[in-house]
DNA sequence: AAGTGGTCTAGACCACTCT
DNA sequence: GAGTGGTCTAGACCACTTT
């Protein structure tokens, strides 16, 4: 027995059962995994490396792959080239709050992103802005109650906290309330789209939003930077005004390990 | 030039260049997800065999197989063993309503998910019901403003829409309100539980939702039958009292393929 | 230069499904 | 039995990171 090598080693680690039912790189996969819940390897710290782990287990260099490449696909792992293959750490949590965009809010003159990233701390950043006109996808345009081939002005753009992308956005906003206004600015102005929204004579009255979560495709893993095994909400924002009429629709992509969503049911 | 052979066939994909800084496997990938997309195979439907990909392409083995995988990873796929490799089936999407929790569906004489799931068309299942005494982990306590080391009664169960598992949802109550009440029975009688806890003097003023979004841990894969690729919504529950007292905590794990949650949120 | 993960090849045997 | 995917081996070369 070799005497107390440090570092990353296969130390909490046992052996597999060649025999066994579950394949190897299961096994292996599950000593990791136990290990890492464990925090016998602890967020940010190097795992043992293929070779080792080819000469702890007496295996192939595929079969440790692939049990690596369960444990990144189940998010408890990411591999740096030319590093090694780390226990993943998850970002500090943005926890939106179901009155994040109550009129008392926008009024302090600050869009919601900005407001709340900076209230927690972080340093709040938007790029990618793109500014157009065009007929937004069927599923939109129903919440917008539009009629077929009906314009709206879209604004695209992605939010980044401390240099780090966590959401893009795409709003879409009938060309009758939005044509000629800020709202075709890269910059609306104080209090965002909605405060725009509500001079032209829209006076917010509730959203509702619609919360669905999936794996990126590969575009969106790319625009936020996801390691793999990080799945995405897609959250659809309707704002509807004081007529019941809905006057923006807002479709967001965020990393879904940086984000807690809170609501609030009414027992009514 | 074979003529028509039909069948799961090659035809929609192209040719892949080995010298590109792309991967060889990520740009057969990337065939396959642009034909799948392009619906040219549709949901259901067989992809090209291991065999044919090779051939079509050129390729080893592992070559097709890391493309396929791929795509099981971000949830396009899903491979049945001896049968083939096929564009993976969305299942029917259960639309949960911000107001269904509300009283008057209670006061109906069901539990919510019976209830919603039959006016659905679907035939709902609970099962595995484990009904026992236990000290919540921490942070349930803290929902639950309970002390350390005080217990709560635990109703732990799985629900299912015409067999299938769609979600586990685990009940913290305090004993204080839960013991010696139909709450520790499996059946908890008309209403479910929350109507129990009325009939207990804590009439339900509010709830709050939590939601986060994951790749499942293995168990939960197990429990839910989840394909590869597919996320979890962890959803936690607060029932609060007209004293604002929280009167119980339900975290539940949901398949997300199978959930789409809507909410209302005020404009204030 | 040495160590790491990324990609790819070529082959083997197995378990499952369908006919 | 033929076809499918699941697992595993043994090796090769490459690109990236660190020393």
């Amino acid at each position: 027995m070799r005497s107390c090598t440090l570092r990353s080693d296969t130390a909490p680690l046992g052996q597999v059962d060649p025999t066994s039912d579950r394949a190897v790189f299961r096994q292996i996969a599950d000593q990791l995994r136990a290990a890492i819940e464990r925090k016998q390897y602890e967020e940010g710290t190097k795992l043992p490396s293929e070779a080792q782990l080819m000469e702890h287990y007496g295996v192939a260099r595929m079969t440790v792959r692939n049990a690596l490449q369960l444990l990144q696909a189940e998010g408890l792992a990411v591999a740096e080239h030319g590093k090694g293959v780390y226990v993943r750490r998850r970002p500090p949590v943005r926890r939106l709050a179901s009155d994040r965009f109550a009129r008392r809010h926008r009024k302090a003159g600050k869009a919601a992103f900005l407001a709340e990233t900076e209230e927690a701390g972080g340093r709040p950043t938007v790029d990618s802005i793109k500014i157009y006109e065009a007929v937004p996808p069927p599923e939109i345009a129903a919440k917008l109650q539009l009629g077929e081939g009906e314009p709206t002005v879209v604004r695209s753009r992605r939010y980044l906290i401390d240099g780090h992308p966590v959401e893009t956005a795409v709003s879409y906003i009938p060309v009758d309330i939005a044509r000629g206004t800020a709202i075709q600015e890269p910059n609306p102005g104080p209090g965002g789209i909605y405060a725009r929204i509500e001079e032209q004579g829209h006076a917010l009255a509730r959203f509702t939003e619609e919360v669905s979560a999936r794996m990126p495709m590969p575009e969106e893993a790319r625009a936020l930077q996801l390691a793999p095994g990080v799945p995405v909400f897609r959250l659809i924002r309707t704002a509807y005004d004081l007529n019941e009429q809905p006057v923006e629709v807002c479709d967001t992509i965020m990393s879904a390990d940086s984000y807690v969503l809170n609501y609030e049911l009414p027992a009514h």
